[in-house]
DNA sequence: TGAATTGCAGACATCACGTCTGTAAATTAT
DNA sequence: ATAATTTACAGACGTGATGTCTGCAATTCA
């Protein structure tokens, strides 16, 4: 069966969070916030998921600068669009629609909820006609 | 950071897949299904994995008959739902709304789709008024 | 120049998970 | 009834993913 790396693992997910919070950030800043007691150990720490992060592309360096400088390299909700894609294919055969119904179903949807959605719809008819 | 486990396997989900596609099955109906060559070591395999899915109440064991039949005690949408709501909890603080909108934006649906889709919001806009 | 900070390479520890071995229980065949 | 086969079950193992750390070189600052 042979396990299947993920895309982002949970500690590289907490400190892409922090970035896309801040924009910018350098290791320092980031251990701080994900590690208040901030050894030198879990410094290296968020420097070795930086790294991977890097090198994954969702996470650009500055080396320009002293220390460098991090920021991300992609928008949340293509994450979120992959981990949906990822769902399809283990569960609807790669379909994405089969997800659109069972969260339209399944989540209580304020009426403002349901409007903005079929805002959505209105703009695609729009588009392609 | 302490990895979480996941609720329901690569191995696992792919013994679930064939209960679903057969309603009921037996040990070796699994095992020929999914290991072709069919080893006893397989087999034994395949029974660890429904013993797993039986203590998560993913499936149900009749232990009336000899041998064993295994059927699915979940439906694949609830599977689908906790999925949803797990990449909700990562990455949208557990609203489900926003993975909604990137689907309808990123997922090139037909007119076919956005027609069923507003038939299900129709259908929520009267229940619920 | 020395102290402190940062970058980086490599390694380690733990645990999830897929897999297998060995044995007892049940069934079927002789 | 007894042997042979099939099934159930308990336990254990190997591998790899992932989070973590150590050690040292490079850089900056006092």
């Amino acid at each position: 069966m042979a396990r299947t790396p993920q895309d982002i693992t949970d500690a590289e997910l907490s400190v892409l969070q922090v970035i896309w919070e801040r924009q910018i950030a350098t290791v320092r800043e980031l251990t701080e916030r994900l590690y208040p007691e901030g050894t030198s150990a879990q410094h290296a720490t968020v420097q070795k998921l930086l790294e991977r992060l890097e090198a994954k592309n969702y996470v650009k360096r500055n080396r320009q600068t002293w220390p460098h400088q991090f920021s991300a390299a992609i928008e949340r909700e293509f994450l979120i669009v992959r981990q949906l894609q990822s769902t399809a294919d283990k569960l609807c055969q790669g379909e994405l629609h089969p997800l659109l119904t069972s969260l339209v179903k399944t989540h209580g949807m304020t009426a403002k909820e349901r409007k903005s959605l079929r805002g959505l719809l209105d703009e695609l008819d729009r588009e392609k006609k």
